[in-house]
DNA sequence: TCGACTGACACTTTTGAACAGG
DNA sequence: ACCTGTTCAAAAGTGTCAGTCG
């Protein structure tokens, strides 16, 4: 776990601290086990026009930066997979192929960039961050396509500006269970439950709430109106919970409104995993394998070879729950670490996360991709970015970096909708896709394992050849 | 006809200005 | 003059639902 990564120190950083430290940066997700208990039933996260904030939202705790080191934070969004999806008969199903990627972008946190010991000293969050599917969007929010899947990376970036940024390293984190399907209404009412109890802002649809009870026999009726429609469901006309579907994980919400304490322990929530509506569908398949050569995400694999093998480098998985990591003391104690391993960012092609799978759960680390180039994440997109960003800020001190990107521009090849990207799981071939096999449970055969890996853009040989996507702030 | 999407709505929490008191 | 705490209205975030659109 001692990353050891080689590269040549940011030029930004030359004063500053030994790059090399940073390999024992740790991430840890709060809350959680909120996510789990969303991911196992199939997180689906509203987007509108104006934007709308993530619920659960996304919160970590950052460990093992170098407290006088300036750092910066982004976010972003990369697809799961190469699938549209539609609800149907109570569950997910995919509904063709992917829309063309919508304009890249990427959240800044607003703090940043700040000192190691300012992002250390309490969890950071990115409750402002919002998602919109108006590809217009002029307020620097995310852009995303309804009806798709996809899962947020964290960046954590060693610089003293945002002008430096293209010369330092990156290092990106992601968990599993933060993966979510990006929706225009909500399909699934189990999901509307729970973000109905845990979000402060919809206390008023709370049953039991002192709120109106006007509202609260509309949703009822609602609810029951779309429980017929999906006749499998004959539930929950109030409270009883789901028949066939995630009921375990699910009931544990059911009366309980916040309290996501109800939620097994993490060993247990391994076997949760199963009860992922996307798992249970896959089957089996879900975990153990995904051979590599079957994943879906091979659709990033043009762009990663565009701009530089070292961006994939290894990920290391850490078992979601399984003891906290000792940093973890930085965080809450429901956080999920997104760790303390850190690899290697020489590139190392053969390393690549893959999701999953070859490897057993609880294994740390995920083997080479048996299908070749690295995959998973769009390289381009994260090394554009970056550089976009660095752009936008200086036209634009501090905040939206604006647009200068071409969606659909003749780089798109390159980007993640490059190929048709099926793969992962035995997808149909092309047009008619069968059933989704997958989730992101999927992807991740452990519960809570965290990628991370890191890469410098030193390995970049041409950013101007990539799109640019802006970032969004605040 | 149907599913995806939109916008108004009622409700809630959050935010911040204004004010009072020490 | 400064600080702290309280109050209150405005702003912003929610899910619902009827209507629109393709």
């Amino acid at each position: 776990m001692k990353p050891t990564f080689s590269g040549p120190p940011p030029s930004s950083m030359a004063a500053g601290p030994d790059p090399y430290l940073q390999s024992s940066i740790r991430l840890t997700l709060e809350d959680p086990q909120l996510w789990k208990s969303f991911h196992e039933i199939g997180t689906e996260m509203i987007i509108t026009k104006p934007g709308r904030r993530m619920f659960p939202h996304c919160k970590v705790n950052l460990a093992g930066l170098i407290p006088c080191a300036k750092y910066i934070l982004l976010v972003d969004m990369v697809p799961v997979d190469g699938f549209r999806y539609k609800w149907n008969k109570e569950k997910w199903e995919v509904a063709g192929k992917a829309e063309p990627q919508p304009p890249c972008r990427t959240y800044l946190h607003p703090d940043s960039p700040a000192p190691g010991s300012h992002w250390m000293k309490q969890s950071v969050s990115f409750l402002k961050l919002k998602l919109t599917n108006n590809t217009l969007d002029q307020h620097g929010h995310i852009i995303l396509h309804s009806m798709h899947r996809y899962h947020p990376r964290f960046h954590i970036v060693q610089a003293d500006d945002m002008f430096s940024v293209r010369w330092s390293v990156f290092q990106t984190f992601t968990f599993p269970e933060t993966s979510f399907t990006s929706v225009t209404a909500y399909q699934n009412i189990k999901i509307t439950k729970l973000k109905i109890d845990h979000n402060p802002f919809a206390k008023g649809f709370r049953e039991e709430g002192s709120a109106k009870k006007r509202r609260a026999n509309k949703n009822l009726a609602c609810l029951e109106k779309r429980a017929k429609v999906s006749n499998s469901l004959k539930m929950e006309s109030e409270e009883n919970s789901p028949p066939e579907f995630n009921r375990s994980s699910y009931e544990g919400y059911d009366r309980e409104e916040g309290d996501v304490p109800k939620m097994k322990k993490e060993g247990d929530a391994v076997k949760a995993e199963g009860y992922s509506p996307w798992a249970a569908e896959r089957g089996h398949a879900m975990r153990t394998d995904s051979p590599a050569g079957a994943d879906p995400r091979d659709m990033y694999n043009a762009e990663q070879l565009v701009p530089a093998p070292a961006a994939y480098q290894p990920y290391r998985f850490n078992e979601y729950g399984k003891s906290p990591s000792p940093s973890s003391s930085v965080g809450s104690s429901n956080s999920v670490s997104a760790r303390s391993s850190f690899e290697s960012r020489v590139p190392d092609v053969a390393t690549v996360p893959n999701q999953d799978s070859s490897k057993p759960r609880g294994t740390h680390e995920i083997g080479p991709s048996p299908v070749g180039p690295p995959q998973h994440l769009p390289a381009p997109q994260d090394f554009t970015g970056a550089l976009n960003m660095t752009m936008a800020q200086a036209g634009k001190p501090g905040v939206i970096g604006h647009h200068i990107y071409s969606p659909y521009g003749a780089e798109q090849p390159l980007g993640q909708w490059s190929g048709p990207g099926p793969a992962q799981y035995p997808l149909p071939p092309p047009p008619p896709p069968p059933p989704p096999p997958h989730h992101l449970t999927a992807d991740y055969p452990t519960h809570t394992q965290a990628v991370h890996h890191g890469y410098h853009h030193g390995n970049v040989p041409e950013w101007s050849q990539y799109p640019l996507f802006s970032y969004s702030c605040w």
